[in-house]
DNA sequence: GTAAGGATTGGC
DNA sequence: CCAATCCTTACT
């Protein structure tokens, strides 16, 4: 299996985003076992003007790293107990990113970045040569299923109804 | 310095 | 339905 390289991602996160589904995400865990999994649902956040994005609040020492290329980890605690797995995606000052939902044999976003055990230091982290997180390809999937991003209500009707998550 | 709330989950 | 739990952000 071969290494997706950071020009993957350096593209629009609507085209990245679907093609990630089904790809393979290899976690090498710090005593050594090294566990891959099946990408099976993503959603897309994209720019500032995207109001469920948190890049929309403007650039501060959490959404920094969206603003750089893609290629690189952003990772944040929620609701003080979970943390998201995000894909930074497009170049510098373009900030996007492709939220993780959840993998082969585990649903939901926060039981996903409990069982790779993820935390703040993989803030920023480099998918192109970090040796314990990164992307392998894997044919593209076809048949998957769109639908609108899940728990962005806030972000009104216009952003919460974007057809922005894909799954299969 | 202080307060409010969140890209969730599991238990009541 | 609602608590758990803590970091980030927005205000004073």
């Amino acid at each position: 299996m071969k290494r997706l390289p950071n020009k993957f991602f350096q593209r629009d996160v609507l085209q990245v985003a679907p093609e990630l589904l089904g790809k393979i995400l290899v976690r090498c865990f710090p005593n050594g076992t090294e566990k891959r999994y099946a990408i099976t649902e993503v959603e897309a956040y994209r720019g500032a003007e995207d109001l469920a994005c948190h890049a929309a609040k403007g650039r501060t020492v959490r959404t920094t790293v969206m603003f750089g290329e893609g290629g690189h980890v952003y990772v944040y605690l929620i609701y003080g107990m979970y943390w998201m797995l995000n894909f930074v995606t497009s170049t510098e000052n373009i900030p996007q990113a492709v939220l993780i939902r959840s993998i082969e044999g585990f649903s939901g976003p926060g039981r996903l970045g409990r069982e790779l055990q993820l935390d703040k230091t993989f803030y920023g982290e480099n998918l192109g040569i970090s040796d314990r997180l990164w992307i392998e390809d894997a044919p593209v999937i076809t048949n998957y299923q769109i639908s609108t991003r899940i728990g962005v209500d806030y972000a009104g009707d216009e952003w919460a109804g974007k057809p922005w998550r894909y799954y299969f």
